[in-house]
DNA sequence: CTTGCCCCTGACGTCAATGTCAGGTTTTAG
DNA sequence: CTAAAACCTGACATTGACGTCAGGGGCAAG
């Protein structure tokens, strides 16, 4: 169903600044195994625009907390939603959905701490304005 | 009103048992600037019951993605809602609290990639066992 | 007094994701 | 052709929040 054909084949500058992270950090991630590349006669990467998207997932990810080790056992199933680690893969990915609404509900109780922290530090300011305007 | 009349101090490792954090991090955080402790003659730290939620909320700030340093900014309004440095402080939590939403929503972005990845693995183990069912 | 446990400071180790530098090749622009 | 820009590998540096170890006290019980 995909059709590879004339896809501007882009090297890694082009890929890091269009995905927004760094050339470095798309080294790491091939070395960590969370994203390939087709190499050129003289080892350059190339990568298709569909690698923009793949790094923006990787990302999200990161962004919530998973390890590479931890992205490196799910995203074969995102490559492939086939094979015999259909089960084990949902179990694990549904282990990290949970440790991730986990975290979630920890950032909402961050959040909550500060607005209460707002709040009293805006009345305690309020109350010092109407005092220094006069009683 | 708060009454420090016969509150039980305890010394480092009764807090970190406590508040579930290690006796490092305790020694750590007073290097940082977000705990103190009263010192017996001895050099022993000493805590007062209060502590212990301090260093749950501390807690919850680190779960927050805050950093030491901007813990040690916010924690002076806590401390004493006063001073001039309201406005200051409440831009600075408004700042952070900012960043935490964007952070939550990172987040619950991750977690529906992760709904949408097992929605679909499922959907193709449910299609292989029909098919192994016989059609 | 000795044993044992908790405490102290100071310093080095760790881990993960990246930064950065060195030294060398390839591609691109003029 | 040539210089600049982008790429390559490999390796060491960094940052933050700790872990851990060394070397040395304080203090209760037996």
């Amino acid at each position: 169903m995909t059709v590879d054909s004339g896809e501007k084949r882009m090297r890694i500058g082009e890929l890091a600044e269009r995905a927004g992270v760094s050339v470095r950090s798309l080294r790491y991630y091939e070395e960590q195994k969370l994203l390939t590349s087709t190499r050129s006669a003289s080892g350059q990467r190339h990568y298709t625009d569909d690698e923009i998207e793949r790094v923006r997932f990787i990302q999200r990810l990161y962004a919530g907390g998973l390890s590479s080790r931890t992205i490196a056992e799910l995203l074969p199933c995102v490559d492939s939603p086939s094979e015999e680690n259909s089960d084990a893969a949902l179990d694990r990915m549904s282990q990290e959905r949970d440790r991730l609404s986990t975290h979630i509900a920890e950032l909402v109780q961050a959040r909550d701490a500060l607005d209460q922290l707002m709040t009293s530090a805006r009345a305690y300011r309020d109350q010092l304005q109407a005092a220094s305007a006069g009683v």
